[in-house]
DNA sequence: AAATCGACCAACCGCCTTTTG
DNA sequence: GCAAAAGGCGGTTGGTCGATT
C-alpha cells in the first residue's frame, strides 16, 4: 500500500499561481514565517493548494534575493564543474550560486548548458583533429589553466577534505579508464585495481574500500566483485560520486597532472571549460566491460 | 494567415530522508 | 524501535510563446 497523499488531490488547485494567491501567501509567510509546517499552512491563509506547491513556489519565485535568468559565465562554469563532479545535485549545486533555485538551475542546465557544453565539446574535437598530426595527444600548459590530456586523472578543486588532500572523483577516474587504449580492471574483494596502459605510462592504481569515501563505498562490496555487475556498481558513481584521496595511493603521485602552483582549493581557477567535457560525455557513458580471464582470474576489460 | 516545431520554464509527481509522536 | 507525517529532492510533464515553414 502507498503513502496517504499529502492534500486531497480533489479539493486543491493546481496549475500556475494568480498573483492575488501569491499575495496571500508571500504576506503570510513575511509576516507570520511558514510556521515549520507546509501542509497545515494553506489551511490558514485559505489557500486552496496543496502545502508542498506552496513551499515550491515560495521557495522558487516568493522568497526574497532570487533571481531570474541572466546567468553569468562564472555561474556557468560553477554550474559545470558541479555537475561533472557530483551529477545532478541540484540542491547542492544551488547552494554555490547565492539567488539561484535548484528548479531555475536544473532548467538552465537542461535546455541551455547541457548543449553549450556538447557544443564546446564538438569544437574542441574537430580543433584536436586538426592539430593531431602525428601526435595524437598533448598535454598543454598555459598560465595556471589546465587541459587534461586523456589518461590522466584530474584533481579537482572541489571536495576538498582537507589541505593538500584533494579527493579524485572515481567517476573521473572511470571516464578516463574508457579512454585507453586498453585497460583491464580488476576488483577483487575490497580493492579496486585498474590497470591502464596508456600512451604515457602503464600504471596500476590498487584502492582499498577505506580509500573510497564511505558515502558510495558501498557501491562494491564483495557480491559485486566477481560479477559483471561490478561496472554497473563502476558506472553509478558517475552519478554517486566516490573519492578517492590521492595522498593515500601508493606512488599515485605521477598519474595526476594539475595546475602546478594550485595546492589546495583556494583561489583555484575552474579551468577551461572544454576539460569539462570529456569529463561530462564520459559521465554518461555506461559502457559495460566484457568479462574475460587473466591468469586464472576474471577481469572486466573495456573495449575502447 | 495558419500550422508546425522547438525552446523554455513553472509546476507537478513520486520517491527518499528526516522528524515526530 | 516503529510507523506516520512532513520535508526535500530530482525527474518529468505540459502550457506558452516565438520562430519557421
Amino acid at each position: 500500500m502507498g503513502r496517504a497523499p499529502c492534500c486531497d488531490k480533489a479539493n486543491v488547485k493546481r496549475g500556475p499561481w494568480s498573483p492575488e494567491e501569491d499575495a496571500k501567501l508571500k504576506s503570510y509567510i513575511e509576516e507570520h514565517g511558514t510556521g515549520g509546517n507546509w501542509i497545515a499552512l494553506p489551511q490558514k491563509i485559505g489557500l486552496k493548494r496543496c502545502g508542498k506547491s506552496c513551499r515550491l513556489r515560495w521557495l522558487n519565485y516568493l522568497r526574497p534575493n532570487i533571481k531570474h535568468g541572466g546567468f553569468s559565465e562564472e555561474e556557468d562554469n560553477i554550474i559545470c564543474s558541479l555537475y561533472v563532479n557530483i551529477g545532478s545535485r541540484w540542491s547542492i549545486i544551488a547552494a554555490q550560486l547565492p539567488g539561484r533555485t535548484d528548479n531555475d538551475i536544473k532548467n538552465y542546465w537542461n535546455t541551455k548548458l547541457k548543449k553549450k557544453l556538447l557544443g564546446k565539446q564538438r569544437k574542441e574535437h574537430h580543433a584536436q583533429a586538426r592539430r593531431a598530426g602525428g601526435l595524437k595527444q598533448e598535454i598543454k600548459r598555459e598560465s595556471g589553466d589546465m587541459m587534461l590530456p586523456v589518461g590522466v586523472i584530474s584533481r579537482t578543486p572541489h571536495w576538498s577534505y582537507e589541505q593538500n588532500s584533494w579527493p579524485i572523483p572515481l567517476a573521473n577516474a572511470y571516464s578516463h579508464l574508457n579512454n585507453q587504449t586498453s585497460s583491464i580492471v580488476h576488483i577483487p574483494d575490497s580493492t579496486v585495481t585498474a590497470i591502464m596502459n596508456s600512451q604515457y605510462s602503464s600504471f596500476d592504481i590498487s584502492l582499498t574500500q577505506d580509500q573510497l569515501y564511505p558515502s558510495t563505498v558501498n557501491t562494491i562490496t564483495t557480491d559485486t566483485c566477481h560479477t559483471s555487475n561490478v561496472f554497473q556498481g563502476f558506472g553509478s558513481f558517475s552519478s554517486d560520486l566516490a573519492c578517492v584521496d590521492p595522498q593515500h595511493i601508493d606512488g599515485s603521485e605521477g598519474l595526476f597532472y594539475g595546475s602546478t602552483n594550485t595546492t589546495s582549493t583556494e583561489s583555484t581557477s575552474w579551468g577551461d571549460i572544454s576539460s569539462l567535457v570529456s569529463h561530462y560525455e564520459a559521465c554518461q557513458q555506461r559502457i559495460l566491460p566484457q568479462e574475460v580471464t587473466f591468469e586464472g582470474s576474471s577481469y572486466f576489460a573495456m573495449q575502447t
